[in-house]
DNA sequence: GTGGTCTAGACCACG
DNA sequence: GTGGTCTAGACCACG
């Protein structure tokens, strides 16, 4: 698991780890229906608690990422159209950036070449 | 000034007013070399205490949004070409992002159409 | 046996093989004084660990639902009238979920014709 | 705050906390838009730990019946008109007591009565 | 062996 | 002062 939990950050280490989660779901390194490592390994492998493992699962499973199956483990969902909601969540979270990017002078072209590549990296590597 | 700020959510009020007064810039509604309304005068028409104010615009003034003159009050900043850090800022808010739409299964086209819509919607709207 | 377990529920095996047992007879497709499969049997038609089954039909002896006859089987024991404990039980069991009703919203009227529609499914299909 | 916990019961303490802040919710003893007791108060109160009542808390969030505000506390929430999700969640609670009291012998007209006067103790105090 | 629950105690961000 | 986060450590239910 290619997982870095910066203990120096402002992020929240749940947060840091449910969006490397995320990433290395994106990038396919994470396959759906493949078992995630316990909390109690992951934890002990990052060096982080386990409830703190335990939190950023719970909440990959609340966005519907993963779904967490008692006494047995976790799995990535598998995914392929986006509901309602989801789209509405990107778009929230988009919102603030595109308004960022903006006032920093950024032109239409820029900010969607930008997502494109992005997009690109996760999907070829 | 357009500000709403949800006392209930759990997004910081301070984080709401940043978010909300990049909005008002780059909808142009607050130009370049524009004064803001002073610390006093925004906290007590959105109700909110002093220091959440102050603490917003140390936050935009750290982002080169605008400028802070002690004791005579800020003024937004006249952003032309994004500097490269202000282009790394931009990657790094959108990469976790664009990971997450990926996950729920959203192709290119639909995010990059979304960005591209949102931008739309600031410059124009 | 028609009998579904959802191995990736949180709800524990032995606890949905409770209900669905519980079901069946409820619905007369397991009769008083009708054997049930032996421990092993129903293990192994359901993919499940024997102990887990044995734990069920202990649990519905425990309720005087069955009767577990050592080294020959279960069988469904015949009850016409409810017991003050058995009664006890099920106004116990129903408490909070009225009251989760009551907070959601719903009137008396709904409610009851709820319970008596799920009545009427059981006894009539 | 009328709250009995059991702690030698093997129904968990925060679920004992759900049950009983629904059944308060229900009476009408604490009211829409009215604050609950901040979890370290009612932590104490109670002598269970923080975290207890704070999981309580959240998962009466999650059902929708109360809104945590961050740094400031949790009030009830105005519910009038049941979802579609929430007539589900009761149905399916209330399916295997049903279920149950028919296999125990009880008469619709039996349960449909229990099932009114818990209503009415309720609503009526 | 796994996740679930609980405790005790700590520091922090927000306002 | 409040909830949010995190740790360290414990016992338990399930299977």
């Amino acid at each position: 698991m290619f997982i870095e939990i910066e203990t120096t950050s402002d992020i929240p280490i749940y947060t840091q780890l449910v969006n490397q989660l995320i990433g290395l779901i994106a990038a396919g390194i994470l396959k759906p229906n493949e078992p995630l490592p316990s909390v109690r390994s992951l934890a002990a492998d990052l060096g982080v608690n386990m409830h703190t493992v335990n939190k950023a699962y719970h909440e990959l499973e609340r966005k519907n990422i993963l779904k967490i199956i008692p006494k047995s483990g976790a799995v990535v969902n598998d995914l392929k159209i986006p509901t309602e909601q989801q789209i509405s969540t990107i778009t929230q979270l988009l919102k603030p950036i595109i308004a960022e990017s903006i006032v920093y002078g950024m032109q239409e072209e820029e900010i969607v070449s930008l997502a494109s590549l992005l997009f690109s990296e996760y999907k070829e590597g």
